[in-house]
DNA sequence: AAATAAATGATACGATATATCATATTTATG
DNA sequence: CATAAATATGATATATCGTATCATTTATTT
């Protein structure tokens, strides 16, 4: 597990470098996610936020603080199973432009892989010739990480 | 739009080829589909259903017929949108791989598009990399479709 | 300190999906 | 054909995911 501590001090970098605030609550969630190591769906966060704190909070707005997390792109939402985690490169300088995620069908974790130059142009290009304009691709692919595959 | 017909009678031999029964419930669900052209959710197919028949049908069995038609490879999930579509290459020979749709933000259309070679190479270069066993790649691309752009 | 904006809470509800058991239909087999 | 087995569908309940709306609190500006 990657230092939680030195994550969440640079997502309030980021955070106020873009003019947004990071609120005990929404560093709080992200802190769940970090925790977690998998994806977690709301729901899950409501509840692994009772048990840290042993208060409850709305769906509702964890539903926000997930939004606005995602906004600043500390965390990512998997399309294909509805659930949250914070993205892998909180520290590093990586943009998103193509964020890979290989989610093991196995134990539910998530490997997110960088963009891969060569994947992102042949993909570009084969969206081009039907004249698509791209909005921001995330790719979700789903699998047996190689723990799982050897059981 | 392309002669539903057609697409329907290759969907009879497809199942049979694999000992599935396209019964005529089944098929119903993806001639609904095929005539709305856009991704449907299953409650709404269920009431195009009724449109149709001036019958119910129970959402669970939607569900279940679906289920069917993707297990056949003549219909699609949109995990980012939690709908569904007819497979766009039913009449033709393509594998599907990795199907890779571009889903139109502005007016809900999707394009199938074929498995670029070079795409899939380096997906699966990438892949390999991480030491994983990949299942089957969907990429769902959003975005805007000329149209839409122009408006 | 007052006014404004931003964040969060509370409540209700809609949309998506599945579990489970009952019934009907089809297929296989004596 | 008759019956058993398998498959498909119905019916019902309920879990899960997500948002709309309005109230309240907290932070920022002036």
């Amino acid at each position: 597990m990657a230092d939680i501590e030195k994550v969440l001090s640079q997502a309030e970098i980021t955070c106020q470098q873009q003019g947004a605030r990071l609120t005990s609550k929404r560093r709080m969630m992200l802190t769940i996610l970090l925790e977690a190591g998998v994806p977690c769906s709301a729901y899950e966060v409501v509840e692994h936020y009772r048990a840290k704190t042993d208060e409850t909070i709305p769906a509702m707005s964890v539903y926000r603080m997930l939004d606005f997390l995602m906004a600043q792109g500390l965390v990512h939402k998997l399309a294909s199973t509805n659930k949250f985690l914070a993205c892998g490169h909180i520290t590093c300088s990586h943009s998103h432009q193509a964020p890979q995620f290989l989610i093991c069908d196995g134990c539910q974790t998530v490997q997110e892989i960088g963009v891969d130059k060569t994947l992102f142009n042949a993909l570009q290009k084969s969206i081009n010739q039907q004249h698509f304009q791209l909005n921001s691709p995330q790719l979700e692919l789903h699998g047996l990480c190689e723990d799982c595959r050897h059981d």
